[in-house]
DNA sequence: AGCCGCGATATTGTCTACAATCTTAGAACC
DNA sequence: GGTTCTAAGATTGTAGACAATATCGCGGCT
């Protein structure tokens, strides 16, 4: 019953298990594709043929068409014209250059936060922030990845700024990939929980610029790390 | 053989002339829409019925959903599910926000032009610098909004990011609505220059931290003079 | 008179078929 | 043997028709 592997031509591999997604009853074919995507069921490059995502999902080719062009929108896919799609790939240079815009949109949303956090956010960071110190120390990677996650995610939330959430949520989207890369090695969690530290910090501390000093020396610290990273490999 | 003023419904005025395009053959429909829109021949929150925009382009159905799908990944029109596209309008609380944005990613374009300058480019700069100031100093307004296009333009480019580039097009796109708002004040294009001035001095002295401060001061300014003008018309 | 449900209309979402375009393989030719 | 033209195949782009959904007005009920 195997639902068709999609287009091997490409790639060097093909999606993982079986097929990205079947139970899905009837609609939302773009979240499927996406999930596929970001849960690296479809490699970078790989072509995305209409016809075979359309067999794959069920659905009709202007389904997947319109969701395809929705990806495109958020940067997940490339379409070249009149030559199909396929799975944006990021270098290693890209996702440095997200990790540089990045710098100054979430120092902004930093610094919101910081300015308007009530009492009860307050605690709430004060708990993540233990919470991620904890999980570092028992060396539960997978744990302090999901805290992680949730502290951005939180401070894009409580930004209120619907503009910069927007932007941050893109550029995320598409560094999926790397970010996987530097969250599994325990020396990077040590440094790591350190400046995310010094974040939360600062935000407890109702200090907006030294919220933004703080993302900025994180961010920093990140794309060294990432170069680092990519040096030795290259090796 | 006027060709049908797309949806008057929603939006208190029609498209100004005639339709927004003719003479146009056969593919960019896309293209011809956003123009439509940034031109201001469609009104902020005017629907878009695809029916409507088909015969006014002569054109599928299916292409001018494409262009929409496009367009509402640029961030130029708003897509309500089941409910059908309009045109994006941009409130002044969300042109600040872009402007907030825009001080981190524009400081890091900045940043980056400073610290590669070539002898040419700077150059470059210096007379672009002298244009705008003439141009205002002459009153010549329009001339003065162009050279400050060039200049955001120029920098993106010299920058050399890509992903900061994109970020930027996609928020410029979005709020030339507002933009159009100040640069017809001539008081405001006084203070303007000596900001823009600072600018540039600070890309010529290869001083990548003078320029991001300079960029962030001007776009500061910017917002303090929309908070301003917006308030003054509040009256 | 006011509120609720029902039917007509307008508009988008989906599907199938066809046309245009690009890619690839093969044969003819030099 | 290599190169170029040609034709077949694969894939996207466009078109028109149908189905699903939302919007709006009318009539009935309380």
């Amino acid at each position: 019953m195997a639902p068709a592997a999609v287009n091997e031509a490409t790639a060097a591999v093909s999606p993982a298990g079986g097929a990205p997604s079947e139970g899905g009853a009837h609609a939302p074919v773009t979240d499927q594709i996406r999930d596929a995507i970001v849960r690296g069921e479809y490699a970078p490059n790989q072509r995305l043929i209409e016809a075979d995502l359309s067999a794959a999902f069920s659905a009709s080719r202007a389904t997947v068409r319109t969701a395809l062009l929705e990806l495109a929108g958020e940067g997940l896919v490339e379409r070249l014209p009149n030559k199909g799609s396929r799975v944006r790939a990021i270098s290693v240079d890209e996702a440095i250059e997200i990790l540089e815009v990045r710098i100054g949109v979430e120092g902004l949303c930093a610094a919101k936060v910081a300015e308007h956090l009530t009492d009860e956010q307050a605690a709430e960071f004060a708990r993540l922030r233990d919470d991620m110190a904890a999980s570092v120390e028992e060396g539960d990677l997978v744990e302090y990845s999901r805290l992680n996650r949730a502290l951005d995610v939180r401070v894009r939330e409580l930004s209120h700024h619907a503009t910069a959430s927007d932007v941050l949520a893109r550029l995320h989207a598409q560094s999926v990939r790397h970010q996987f890369r530097l969250s599994s090695r325990p020396a990077r969690a040590k440094v790591s929980v350190l400046e995310h530290t010094a974040i939360i910090d600062a935000i407890l501390a109702r200090d907006p610029e030294a919220a933004e000093r703080a993302v900025r020396a994180h961010l920093l610290s990140v794309i060294e790390a990432l170069r680092e990273v990519t040096a030795r490999e290259a090796v």
